[in-house]
DNA sequence: CAAATTTTTAACTATGTGGTTAATGACTGC
DNA sequence: GCAGTCATTAACCACATAGTTAAAAATTTG
């Protein structure tokens, strides 16, 4: 029977698994490799997970679990807006540099299997209302330029994101191939991307520019 | 022998190897999947494409030339930078909106197999010193904000590319999964995107706000 | 039309893969 | 210290998969 407290091995498998399904993705991950990374014997992996799939999925909970949430808490939180906007991007870009591989895999098996997003959307209560909420709000008193929300968050997403999904391409085109300059580019891009956002939402005073069709 | 000419045939293999390839990646994908979807025997496969990996070439270097080098052109052109950005934001949406799923598929299988696929994009002729050296004249100039033209560049990819690589989980969070909400949200992106950017790095007379850290 | 060539197929092979099993080693409680 | 349970292993199995082959069908060519 297995124990509720996850044994040493256990926890060792799950990290080589995590290891070799980011690298290889689903299909690519071999049983055989795990256990050569782990170091033990393959039908462990059975007798700890039962098959490759639940394998899997316990790995794919923990990184989804590791990247979404915590940066939720932050949108849910009561700061003013340009502070919130700060605040997510550093701690997302943080978090991503961190679990530079995660971003990729998510999207990639969430693409796969569509099926589990709702599931996991429920779960892990990713609910953009609050936010969304704050944005008109800050539109109505003359802060920020009106814009669909949805649009400013999906921006956001991207600006932090999409570096580390296009991390090999980018490295090459832009920085040689260096790890360290790709680094270097990251810590900059923090303040970079907060700035760049602010700077193009916050409304000038003399001007009044209306972006095209708010929300329906 | 081979005909230099590709046959109906070959057109067809290709036709649905991208579509198997695509949906599954290199190591999801099946030769008789492929065939399957070709209505063809397997060993054809072999006779015009000789292997897998070969067939997978053929279709990720038909993928890439079609969402890349096109979008290249316009940041190597001689318009002014504001034109430019909103003629780049616009036809790249455009490509990918016909194009939903190569966007994820490139990502993917670079980031799988880095070293492989990067030796088949170099010889595609990605250099984006042009357009960095216009950024800088504007910079200069005092039309727009100081900045690294890397980070610049790297947003209008991220928000332009972005959208697609995560359809899925976006459409789920915020368009109740309609499809044709996504869409609707696209083709408004598309104006919203490059007054979200423009907006961001125009410089205003009165002040002169500096970014930090241009480049070294 | 018949010979030569190209295209297509069914059957096959070798190998890699996820998963099983039965035996062994390591603990644990008494 | 020993019975009983849990952890670990090597050897194995069934099956799927990329790739081959040899023969048949279709097409081209003289």
């Amino acid at each position: 029977m297995k124990k509720v407290k996850e044994s040493a091995t256990e926890k060792i498998i799950l990290e080589a698994a995590r290891k070799v399904f980011i690298d290889k993705g689903y299909y690519g991950a071999r049983m055989q490799e795990i256990a050569d990374e782990a170091g033990i014997n393959k039908a462990l992996l059975h007798y700890y997970f039962r098959s490759k799939e639940k394998l899997f999925e316990t790995v794919f909970l923990e990184a989804f679990v590791k990247v979404v949430p915590s940066v939720l808490v932050i949108l849910n939180s009561d700061e003013p807006l340009f502070k919130k906007i700060e605040h997510f991007v550093n701690n997302y870009i943080d978090i991503l540099t961190e679990n530079p591989f995660i971003p990729g895999f998510i999207l990639y098996e969430l693409s796969q299997n569509t099926k589990r997003i709702s599931s996991l959307i429920r779960g892990t209560g990713l609910n953009p209302q609050f936010f969304i909420a704050q944005i008109y709000k800050e539109i109505e008193s003359g802060s920020i330029k009106n814009c669909d929300p949805r649009q400013l968050i999906i921006h956001m997403l991207a600006l932090c994101i999409f570096p580390f999904v296009a991390q090999p391409i980018l490295q090459a085109v832009f920085f040689k191939n260096s790890v360290e300059e790709y680094r270097q580019f990251l810590r900059e891009r923090k303040a970079e991307v907060s700035k760049f956002i602010i700077a193009s939402i916050r409304k000038q005073q003399e001007e009044e520019i209306t972006f095209s069709n708010p929300i329906q």
